[in-house]
DNA sequence: GTAGGGTTAG
């Protein structure tokens, strides 16, 4: 007896593998290894301090195998995530010992994990005749949460409803089975059910599904009212719960909510640094994006593929290829390049950054790909001036039998455009016909633009009027197709009849389709009526591209005061194409003194673009100032820049 | 001895 009572104080002292496994032989010798209770608490110690072979080893080699012991094994297997090996000792077990309601969550959460419906139904029904259910929650969790991953929510629910009296943490699967299948508000439904029918209190878990709903539904006022409860009740939480609350303030850009939590969250791990740097990626700081992933680096933290992935969309959006190439030297020291999502990611970063070669090198080396991939190298070719490339790989894609979908069509459609080729958009247009995309708002109203850029303004109008339900981005299309041609008179009508016709509300891109189009047709003071009625009724914020048509539109006229004056206006920062917009104003009313002004601001905003020091050389020699303007030219072959020769071409008639 | 949770490309 005093042997036991000494052993049991050494098992409690093994901490690591080694004493384990002395702990083992003693047992042996001793021949106490058929106590139950010693040998069950040995098996829970392999699970925890051995590596899996040895473990398995010892598991072969002993006398005598409780259930426990196969449990423990069983449970060993599932950590490691080998499911494969789970189920396979699962099934060896069948034939010796009969699976307990321990045994069973921990072969259902490997089901999962492999998403084999056969098995995890088979174990359903071995659930059902021997009546687990009724004597345990946690096997009802099992299977909820079974079904929920291989995304049958109707067996999911049917399990729950078998409780009579479902415990918070049943109803906390069940919530956030709901919300990892797509069904947010069914989710928040679920916990109203919980809450106010069934007086239960939520715990700190449920809240993070329950957040994540909210992070999905974009519900800000939900989800804050969660955070007050947090605050009031004193909730700790944890730190998923306060991560799930800055993905929220993430997705849904309150940046300023999102960094105050990120600066008061006394704990952080990597998943925090990750959701405030994607934070900044998204909504328009990418350099306090970088930043933070530079700072992140010195504290220690090394940064996941998730995070490299938001870096690298920092980078596209501040053309940072130095950063970029860094990133991607990470991600190939750790071995994760080749990452469907992060090797997208790198497709777009390269693309953006003028580097095509790299992004298909890519691109030609990826394991697997899927749509969003091939959909990145085609619109990276488009934007890389090489949109006659698309359609090849537009039929590669459809060579390997991987599917399109809308954004693909739209993508196809844009690079349509780029050609200019009728009868390719036509072509198109029978291709998403056939396929169920005719429906989609996007691909109707990119249809709509792609005929009118071909130069069939006809059946751009065509595809506009058999739309019956059109929403404010078809409208804003068609206005813009007739902006393209021109036709300022007619994109001032359709928006008039718009506006009066329908419940439709302007928003910032019809904006500048009518703007723009004013601007082409020379329609200056209904351009300056309509600016003022966008910020004055429409309570819009104007943005930079905004700002350039306007400097555009009165800047054509002539009136460069006034152009300047609206510059003046801008809260600062002022972008580049504004004062390219005043640049090629002074250029086509040779006025000199402007056209100064904007360089010097160019210059600083926008040093290597060459086609703006070519429209001042070309001011310079209009007015016979031929120096200057061989200086300027110079500073252009100084600095290597190319300008790409403007190239369009269109096709001149279909025979249909 | 067993269960539910947070970040991921267009």
């Amino acid at each position: 007896m005093r042997v036991w009572q000494g052993l049991v104080k050494l098992f409690e002292a093994c901490n690591n593998g080694e004493s384990v496994a002395q702990f083992h032989s003693l047992l042996l010798k001793t021949a106490l290894i058929w106590d139950t209770f010693l040998s069950s608490k040995l098996q829970n110690l392999y699970s925890i301090y051995m590596p899996i072979q040895t473990a398995r080893k010892l598991f072969d080699e002993s006398p005598k195998r409780t259930a426990y012991a196969w449990n423990s094994m069983i449970k060993c297997y599932c950590k490691e995530k080998k499911y494969d090996d789970t189920l396979g000792l699962f099934s060896v077990m069948l034939s010796f010992e009969k699976p307990d309601n321990f045994t069973i969550p921990i072969v259902l959460k490997a089901c999962s994990g492999l998403r084999a419906l056969h098995f995890g139904r088979m174990v359903h029904g071995f659930v059902k005749k021997n009546d687990c259910i009724n004597s345990s929650l946690f096997v009802g969790s099992g299977l909820i949460e079974f079904y929920s991953k291989c995304g049958y929510m109707e067996d999911a629910l049917s399990v729950f409803e078998e409780y009579d009296q479902p415990d918070v943490v049943l109803w906390t699967t069940l919530i956030t089975a709901y919300e990892q299948n797509d069904d947010p508000e069914e989710a928040l439904y679920i916990f109203n059910r919980m809450v106010e029918d069934n007086g239960l209190v939520p715990d700190p878990i449920t809240l993070v599904s329950l957040v994540s709903a909210c992070a999905q539904l974009l519900d800000l006022n939900s989800g804050r009212s969660v955070h007050a409860f947090m605050i009031r009740r004193e909730i700790q939480g944890g730190l998923s719960l306060w991560n799930a609350l800055l993905n929220l303030y993430t997705k849904s850009s309150s940046v300023k909510a999102a960094a105050h939590l990120f600066r008061v969250m006394e704990e952080k791990d990597v998943i925090s640094w990750g959701c405030m740097i994607s934070c900044y990626a998204h909504n328009g700081s990418a350099t306090r994006a970088l930043e933070l992933l530079s700072k992140m680096i010195v504290i220690g933290i090394q940064p996941n593929s998730v995070i490299v992935i938001s870096a690298l969309q920092a980078c596209e959006a501040t053309g940072n290829l130095e950063v970029g190439r860094k990133m991607h030297k990470l991600a190939v020291q750790k071995d994760f390049e080749l990452d469907i999502s992060v090797a997208t990611a790198l497709i777009d970063m390269y693309m953006s950054c003028n580097s095509p070669d790299e992004a298909t090198d890519i691109f030609e080396r990826m394991p697997e790909k899927d749509v969003v991939s091939w959909s990145a190298v085609l619109s990276g070719c488009v934007q890389n001036g090489m949109a006659h490339k698309s359609m090849e790989i537009f039929q590669g894609m459809i060579y390997s039998e991987i599917p399109p979908d809308s954004v693909m069509m739209v993508k196809i459609l844009a690079a349509c455009s780029e050609i200019g080729i009728l009868q390719q958009a036509c072509c198109i247009h029978g291709y998403l016909i056939r396929g169920g995309f005719d429906n989609n708002y996007f691909v109707g109203a990119s249809l709509i633009e792609s005929y009118a850029k071909c130069g069939s303004l006809e059946d751009a109008v065509k595809v506009f009027d058999g739309i019956q339900e059109r929403d404010v981005v078809i409208w804003s299309s068609m206005i813009a197709g007739f902006g393209f041609h021109g036709h300022a008179k007619q994109a001032l009508e359709l928006f008039h009849q718009m506006i009066k016709n329908t419940k439709i509300v302007p928003n910032n891109v019809t904006f500048l389709s009518i703007l723009s189009a004013c601007s082409h047709g020379g329609l200056l003071e209904e351009g300056i009526k309509l600016y003022n009625k966008m910020v004055n009724d429409y309570k819009l914020t104007p943005e930079s591209k905004h700002y350039s048509i306007m400097v555009d539109l009165v800047g054509r006229t002539g009136d460069l005061g006034q152009a300047m004056a609206i510059i003046n206006q801008i809260p600062s920062p002022v972008s580049a194409h504004v004062w390219g917009a005043l640049l090629g104003a002074s250029r086509i009313h040779q006025n000199m003194e402007m056209g100064e002004v904007a360089m010097k601001n160019l210059s600083l905003l926008d040093p290597d673009h060459a086609g703006y020091y070519i429209l001042l050389s070309n001011m310079y020699a209009v007015d016979g100032k031929w120096d200057v303007a061989a200086e300027v030219r110079n500073t252009v072959k100084e600095k290597q820049l190319k300008k790409l020769s403007g190239q369009s071409t269109i096709q001149y008639s279909v025979q249909r």
